[in-house]
DNA sequence: GTTCTCACA
DNA sequence: TGTGAGAA
């Protein structure tokens, strides 16, 4: 029962959740969630989508699957859909911070710098 | 398969 | 807070 995951994890999830779009019908097989619902959700602001190249389906790539995830499970919870979506919001909210000093922290203690465009 | 809208509980 | 149904 150790944990041994370290990098290898992480390595998985950037190239792979990055191409991690998809449409409803797979989110909803996904997570057992009536596509109606799904836009329900989407209807309410809850999770947002994007439009494919026709833009007449929804595609959802990986933080508004999370999102549903994150939703549904708040919702067993016992949670109603407005403070689930809240506890989602902030959550989201305070990753984005904490991501953003990060980024800063090792934008300053970087030394190689040789990228150009 | 997806979309939307209107109605209904 | 959702669902059903019809139409495109």
């Amino acid at each position: 029962m150790t944990n041994n995951n370290t990098s290898n994890d992480v390595l998985l999830d950037f190239d792979l959740l990055s191409r991690l779009v998809v449409g409803i019908g797979e989110v909803s097989d996904m997570t057992s969630i009536p596509r109606r619902k799904i836009r329900y959700w989407e209807e309410k602001g809850i999770i947002q989508s994007e439009k494919d190249a026709e833009g007449s389906t929804r595609r959802y790539n990986y933080i508004n699957i999370k999102k549903v995830l994150l939703i549904k499970e708040l919702l067993e919870d016992g949670y109603t859909l407005d403070a689930a979506a809240q506890k989602v919001e902030l959550r989201m909210k305070s990753m984005n911070e904490t991501f953003r000093q990060l980024a800063k922290f090792i934008d300053k203690d970087l030394p190689t710098n040789d990228q150009k465009e």
